[in-house]
DNA sequence: ACTCATGCTGAATCTCTGT
DNA sequence: TACAGAGATTCAGCATGAG
């Protein structure tokens, strides 16, 4: 356990700090933060969590009163720390909120009103929950999960090809079935029993991690709890900051910590998206003789075909331009990307020219 | 279509009633309501075009009644229907409102504002959502339905053994598998077009008005649409009341429901489908913990190895993917089942992989 | 009659970089 | 900061028509 320091130049990495999140938070350099995650409690009744900036006592009142003062009174305390919370993402920042019905409405109406950009709401659809007893409802078989830009302009960190692996080549949904934490994972305290009531399976962080930060990245939970965002953060060579104010929970935060190893690095590399790959202009491809001024290239569907020019245009009927343009005005389409558009001859087949990209491509890496 | 009753004696049944919803149900006698079902709009907030990489053009929402300006403006909208349907509910009626990130938290805190007690959320998963075109976010494969009694009070109506039943035996969970939406059941204009943009599919309402009101029951919907929710009740026996502004929803609705019989009692004793077995991602295996990223994987034949990656993918000597794609390459053949070729070392033996699979698929029975 | 290939569509807040 | 241009991007289900 560390205090946390203060003063904005040094930022606390891989430590849990201990006392008030809204406080700590705001100890901590505005801008200094990759991705937040946050499980809040949503106990109405712990009104000395709940910060009411006026300690003002409610007279004697009926039910419908008092329960819109504890709703006004949890909206408050969800609107001061995830200001705290906003301040501390970079530009590019994300957050993640989890909760239930008794308080999620609540979190993401607060989330839109204080600027944050809902990007989706994920469900974590349980394997294993409990099931209502008593038969007047239904089982509560879900959680959901809120993922959030800092503001609508930000460039959020997305991992679309890891996600889409993980999911066995299928583009990750917003329903994730993942069973409770139970079993060896379920965290005990002396007395054999379980050391937090609400501990997250770390299979959720696992994707979650994955799919919104990079290696390096800061990742900050401000109701760390028992520390499974920390955890998991480690294992995946993230760094994180955790934020509890429960002794106890610290303690067995830290020892569970202590005890997780790091992945190998070539075990993080992770699929990565096309994007992140180095741009090739077409005309290389003609400057490095791979096509020759004046050869055909033949659209996929083998209804057009153009004319490579030396500056790296094509030319055909009635167009000229980049092999984007002439491909988009030949279908009559918004866009078209060229490289997959455009197939070459060789040896009496016809291949895309997006082969001879990633031959560039692979000789740029030696 | 008929113009809605004035005055408080006659409750106007079975009719589609034109106009305001807010105007028409504070025409309506207080207390003579046992559901509503609202699908109100969504607010979504689209701003360009969206394509498809095929380059077909998305057909979005953009209708008029989808607009507001503001949070703010959607929350008073929001507020002033709410009480309004409030004030139709007996006491012992519940409310169901469907909607998605754009604007469920507003309405569910605005539920909680105006006094209703939030009894389920309950999440539609789309088995066959509209994928994310971009690769930008998670496919938004799930609407979210609060289901919330009229106050803390209510004896709300749960039909918990008819549920069961249609759940195979199973209590029902608070996440439903339902395709959308399509075929036959999608109702077409004149154009051969559909007839409204956000038709919601009858086995949703089917569940919803089966789990949550009686025969003879008096259902009301304030944003009608094309009359799912009437011609579900007729077919269920239940008494309905719709509530729409567009002539053009009306008309198709009053053809719809005219052509609705009503059923069987046998007839509502549904089939039991078959329950396909569910697909799981091998990356399932790493979040999970059951391998580590890093770990080594074995061929069948002991001829191979592979390391184990945090997004689910494989990394041989000369080759990464898929453990199906691995497989394939490193047996030279032009496909492999991943799941019976690799194998795990645990207590000194050697284990398939879908021994894991198996295990996980039985937890999901639970 | 049956299979297979092709085409269309669904509540969607759906790009990034350089000039 | 607005604009232009490069270039990345899809799953399930149903209808239609060819073989």
């Amino acid at each position: 356990m560390t205090k946390h320091v203060k003063g904005a130049e040094a930022l606390p990495l891989n430590q849990i700090l201990e006392g008030d999140c809204i406080d700590v938070m705001n100890s901590l350099p505005a801008g200094s933060v990759d991705l937040i995650f946050a499980d809040p409690p949503y106990n109405l009744q712990l009104k000395g969590e709940l910060h009411r900036p006026d300690n003002s006592k409610v007279d004697a009142v009926d039910d419908h009163w008092d329960q819109f003062n504890s709703f006004r009174a949890y909206d408050e305390f969800t609107t001061a720390w995830l200001k705290a919370a906003r301040r501390l993402l970079k530009p590019n920042g994300a957050i993640w909120v989890i909760g239930s019905y008794h308080n999620i409405f609540r979190v993401g109406a607060s989330l839109q009103n204080e600027g944050f950009w809902i990007l989706n709401d994920v469900v974590w659809r349980k394997s294993n929950p409990m099931p209502n007893f008593r038969g007047k409802r239904f089982t509560n078989a879900h959680e959901t999960m809120i993922w959030a830009g800092k503001d609508e302009a930000s460039k959020y960190t997305f991992n679309y090809e890891a996600l889409k692996a993980l999911n066995e080549g299928i583009q990750m949904r917003s329903d994730w079935v993942l069973p409770i934490c139970t079993g060896h994972e379920r965290l005990k305290d002396e007395q054999g029993d379980k050391a937090h009531p609400t501990q997250k399976p770390e299979s959720l962080l696992h994707r979650v991690l994955v799919g919104s930060t990079n290696p390096g990245d800061v990742v900050l939970d401000p109701f760390f709890g028992t520390g499974t965002t920390g955890a998991v953060a480690k294992m995946l060579g993230r760094e994180f900051i955790g934020i509890e104010r429960e002794a106890a929970y610290r303690k067995v935060a830290e020892k569970r910590i202590a005890n997780v190893r790091k992945f190998d690095k070539e075990a993080l590399t992770v699929s990565a998206s096309k994007r992140a790959q180095p741009r090739v202009p077409f005309g290389q491809l003609v400057e490095r003789g791979m096509l020759r001024p004046g050869e055909e290239l033949y659209s996929m569907n083998k209804r057009h075909k153009a004319k490579v020019r030396a500056d790296g245009t094509l030319i055909g009927d009635d167009i000229k331009g980049s092999i984007h343009q002439v491909g988009a005005h030949l279908e009559g389409a918004p866009s078209c990307n060229g490289w997959t558009y455009w197939c070459y001859r060789t040896e009496g087949k016809m291949v895309p020219i997006d082969v001879l990209r990633q031959q560039i491509r692979s000789e740029m890496h030696d």
